[in-house]
DNA sequence: AGCACGCCGACT
DNA sequence: GTCGGCGTGCTC
């Protein structure tokens, strides 16, 4: 225990709605209170000049005033066993702080949003009692009394039935304090009322193309369009119950492409909502399209709520407000949902959850998986996964027990699983062909060209950060301490960006002392090309980063296709999520392995995504469909059971490769990222950190990795250094970040900048 | 958001 | 002189 006269202080953020409040004040902690007030407590506290009693939120304890001591006042009591959406807000605030490492008040920003002046909850109006001659007689009088505020709000009333509150305060300059003097002497008269602006509407209007004409019903009819299969009945039965049961069962729906997920979770969410309770349906940005939405819209009309990325301040803040009001039970959207304050959320569900873009860029970097868990475990409520490749993460909870495991089989549309075959293209070398595509994949297009069918060509263009392969082998130059590939820099240096290792660039191929060693590259630009010389008749789409400039020409290119007005769709990554195209028989992936170079522990994960995605657009119509895999290295267990179509065989040799190295999930691993506007600068900070911790690494058999440069070594002129600690526990990787707050706290050089990453994405 | 303080014109 | 309304700034 510390000294009697140590006082402890707490750091606490008044629960007023304004922004000039939005900031913490500081209060000592009266020793009765010790061990009570944590860190995300609810507190009572005198506040102001009347020393009025204001909820407030703990954001930090110590024993540093920062204010003069004795203008400091003391915390008058703890509130215990508080409910609410506020509650739950701070709660998961402090744990996000807790597990991914950031301030207390960025925490709470991104879980409260906008608490912004304008964008007002109320739409608040001065109304005038009498007619407009009667608000002119009444500004007279008080123009003669030189009362000038009242005198100026009537004389505006004179020619305005009602004005806006924000206008009467913010260009008229008249105090609340005014008004509620005229409104006693009955001159005007303060309305609030609530209006909700709605997304999906404003959204619906817009894409009618006309105001007034409305493609959403008043009331959408709630009929669901078809049955459910048996498996689908019997997912979400497990799912309804586990939520009816309060049973805080979590569940990883692992169903293929086209099997039905979205089925599954309408029904789901209705069978919740039926009961009393709320949903929240996270979808990947990308994936949140009009035809998603318009699906729960149709199902669930006025309650469902949607919120996306392009969501005004006001827009999000209304959202917000209907679902703490109850004026909705659904709510759908990117992994900022989650933030919906519902009183009784009953289910959360996760659409495609291996999706990195559920991981947070911003600070903290929280991942909505985990915070999906943690957010569940106040409302005794059921998390629900849903992908077709599981992360890591969510298959080792169901091997751990944790989740239980419903399985989609059988495509709806009861067309077959495509035939997959792998084509290696060291051969088609060997055997004389230099061209892009293999003689298997040549001839399929001819075919398919000649039938009169669709096809689509998909260049893996992920991580092609100037790796070097061999073209005679497939070998790839990696680090002989990380396993991740090489980096090729200027002066033919390779460098790993993980450990720092370096070395000169080879001449020669290690394994096979070919001299065709190189860095690869490749473009959609030159698909098409080869595609014209060899198809000249065939009608080619493109789409990649560069020809889809605009939210609409990515709507254009997919609906132009969709259409039939092309017969090869050629593109990147972005043709491969989520659209049906019912016509294509034959998918073509080229360079199927470029993105296990990525440098990244979790590019052999990311490549069998991508795969199975890519395969599973062929064949959802009718017809069979082909898919043709390009590649270097054949052998790969990535690619070997993408093509098998095999996901547990996938996870078999990839877990047991994380576990060997420690990776998550087998294990956890702590990012810390350096970053200062000279590279000396960086290194140095960096080189300190790891010194600090130095003993506690040794303590606890944490494993250090770096300091290196960062892949990408300087962004905008600023130098990043990136460390990494890796441990089996979560508990020694806290305690590590805690102890470099500490010293940058002490240090409090403001030149460079330190960011943490819990279990990162990529690396970096 | 609420409250006090300082300012300024009006009125016993 | 003081009273009362008004605008501004602060709240640990």
């Amino acid at each position: 225990m510390s000294d009697a006269q140590e006082t402890l202080y707490a750091n606490i953020i008044v629960d007023i709605s304004h922004e000039s409040v939005d900031r913490t004040f500081q209060y000592s902690v009266p020793p009765a209170l010790f061990g009570r007030v944590h860190v995300g407590s609810a507190v009572l506290v005198p506040f102001g000049k009347g020393n009025r009693e204001h909820k407030g939120y703990v954001l930090k304890l110590t024993d540093v005033p920062e204010w003069a001591p004795e203008k400091i006042k003391a915390v008058r009591s703890v509130i215990e066993n508080e409910t609410g959406a506020e509650t739950d807000a701070i709660r998961l605030a402090a744990w996000m702080r807790g597990r991914y490492g950031s301030t207390m008040i960025t925490a709470l920003k991104t879980v409260l949003p906008v608490k912004r002046k304008v964008a007002d909850k109320v739409k608040r109006t001065v109304v005038r009692t009498g007619d407009g001659e009667e608000a002119a007689a009444a500004a007279e009088r008080y123009e003669k009394k030189h009362q000038c505020a009242k005198a100026r709000l009537l004389r505006q009333l004179a020619g305005y039935e009602s004005l806006p509150y924000e206008l009467v305060t913010a260009k008229l300059h008249i105090t609340l304090a005014t008004i509620r003097a005229l409104e006693k002497t009955g001159e005007v008269r303060l309305l609030s009322e609530r209006e909700y602006r709605d997304a999906v509407r404003g959204r619906a209007r817009h894409a009618a193309g006309e105001e007034g004409r409305c493609a959403v019903p008043e009331n959408a009819p709630r009929k669901r369009p078809y049955a459910l299969s048996e498996e689908q009945q019997y997912a979400a039965e497990c799912v309804v119950r586990a939520v009816r049961e309060e049973s805080g069962r979590h569940f990883l729906l692992h169903g293929i492409t086209g099997s039905g997920k979205t089925e599954v979770y309408l029904e789901i969410v209705e069978q919740v909502v039926k009961e009393g309770k709320q949903a929240v349906v996270l979808i990947p940005e990308i994936s949140l399209t009009y035809q998603t939405v318009m699906r729960f819209y149709g199902r669930f009309g006025q309650r469902v709520s949607v919120v996306h990325s392009r969501l005004s301040d006001g827009e999000r803040y209304d959202a917000y407000e209907r679902a703490k009001n109850g004026l909705a039970d659904v709510v759908i959207g990117p992994r900022s949902a989650l933030f919906t304050p519902f009183p009784r959320t009953g289910v959360i569900i996760i659409d495609e959850e291996h999706e990195p873009s559920y991981k947070s860029e911003n600070m903290p970097r929280y991942h909505a998986r985990e915070a999906a868990f943690e957010l569940a475990s106040y409302h005794r409520a059921s998390v629900v996964l849903g992908s077709a490749t599981p992360s890591l993460e969510a298959y080792r909870m169901v091997q751990e027990g944790k989740l239980t495991l419903l399985r989609l089989t059988k495509r709806l549309t009861g067309g077959t699983l495509p035939n997959v075959s792998v084509t290696d293209m060291r051969e088609e070398l060997k055997q004389g062909n230099r061209s892009m595509f293999s003689d298997r994949l040549a001839q399929l297009l001819k075919d398919r060209l000649e039938k009169g069918e669709q096809s689509m060509l998909f260049l893996n263009r992920r991580g092609i950060a100037g790796f070097v392969s061999c073209r005679a082998c497939g070998y790839v130059m990696r680090c002989p301490h990380c396993d991740v590939s090489l980096t090729q820099h200027r002066g033919g240096r390779l460098i790993c960006h993980y450990c720092g290792y370096e070395q000169a660039q080879v001449s020669c191929c290690p394994i096979c002392s070919s001299k065709y060693i190189l860095g690869f590259k490749a473009g959609t630009q030159q698909v098409e090309d080869a595609v014209k010389r060899l198809l000249p008749q065939a009608r080619l789409l493109r789409m990649d980063a560069d020809t889809t400039r605009g939210k609409e020409s990515y709507d254009e290119i997919l609906s132009s296709f969709m259409n039939e007005e092309a017969d090869i769709l050629i593109g990147t990554q972005m043709i491969v999520k989520g659209h049906d195209f019912p016509k294509v028989t034959l998918v073509g992936i080229l360079a199927a392995d470029l993105s296990l170079n990525a440098n990244d522990y979790r590019a052999g994960e990311r490549t069998f995504d991508l795969l199975t995605q890519a395969a599973g657009r062929a064949g959802r119509g009718a017809g069979a469909g082909e898919v043709v895999i390009q590649t270097y290295q054949p052998d790969h267990y990535s690619i070997r059971y993408a093509a098998a179509q095999d996901y547990e065989g996938f996870y078999r040799e990839e877990i047991a490769y994380r576990e060997f190295l420690r990776y998550p999930p087998a294990g956890h691993m702590l990012a810390v990222q350096v970053y200062a506007a000279d590279e000396e600068t960086a290194e140095r900070l960096a080189a300190e950190i790891k010194m600090r911790t130095e003993e506690s690494v040794k303590e606890n058999t944490v494993l250090v990795m770096g300091p290196a440069p960062a892949m990408v070594r300087k962004v905008k002129d600023i130098f990043r250094e990136v460390l990494y600690y890796k441990h089996e526990m979560l508990e020694p990787l806290h305690v590590l970040r805690e102890q470099i707050e500490q010293y940058l706290e002490e240090k409090d050089g403001r030149e460079e900048t330190v960011l943490f990453d819990m279990d990162p994405m990529n690396l970096m």
